[in-house]
DNA sequence: CGGCACTCTTTCCGGTATGGAAAGCGACGA
DNA sequence: TCGTCGCTTTCCATACCGGAAAGAGTGCCG
């Protein structure tokens, strides 16, 4: 069992941030598409957040070209898990859960 | 039973709302102060982000002169309580839980 | 009666985040 | 070589945020 600490953590907070680590944290692995059509927003949008959950190592980023397609896809790193773990468990304190 | 339909709130989702809505959901009312030292904001943040919870129809205040002081209370209306349910729930359909 | 204190409110202000639209870019396929 | 696919980055206008400080309403004090 991990004590989980709860910690308030802006860049999950973020509504479409947070949609996006709560797939992200169902899955193992979603393609970049998916997740945009889930979340929907446009590329541009996803692209800003994913940026952002990148450069905070929440998120990692694969780009492969499979069948001659460019195929993005985005999983939760280690410390983004811990990261949404973490806000969730926030949430619940101060939804007093 | 309610049929209660999860729903993202942004009113309710941003931080220090977010906060000031779980305090109000387990009190029935709390007094302006100490909302105020419970989220630690200053008088005018706080005033700021209740006024909007006011003007969604989420939060009532009630101002009284007691003790020849002034007291405002604070309060979630059943409005606001739905929508901090709704909140929660949708929180919790996000995180998968 | 005038001034002061207590409790919020409102205004002012600078900084940050956000989303949509559109231009960019690298890798292929025709 | 040109067009397309799949994101990425830039541009821009808007919204929100919090801190500081000025305001306002109501009693109390001298």
């Amino acid at each position: 069992m991990t004590a989980l600490e709860p910690r308030f953590d802006a860049v999950v907070h973020a509504p479409p941030r947070l949609q996006i680590c709560g797939l992200l944290a169902a899955v193992d692995t979603m393609e970049f598409a998916s997740v945009r059509d889930a979340v929907q927003v446009s590329d541009s949008v996803l692209s800003k957040h994913v940026k952002q959950l990148e450069e905070a190592g929440y998120v990692q980023v694969r780009k492969s070209t499979i069948a001659s397609r460019q195929r993005t896809s985005l999983a939760l790193t280690k410390a983004g898990r811990a990261a949404f773990d973490a806000h969730v468990a926030e949430l619940r304190r101060i939804a007093g859960l």
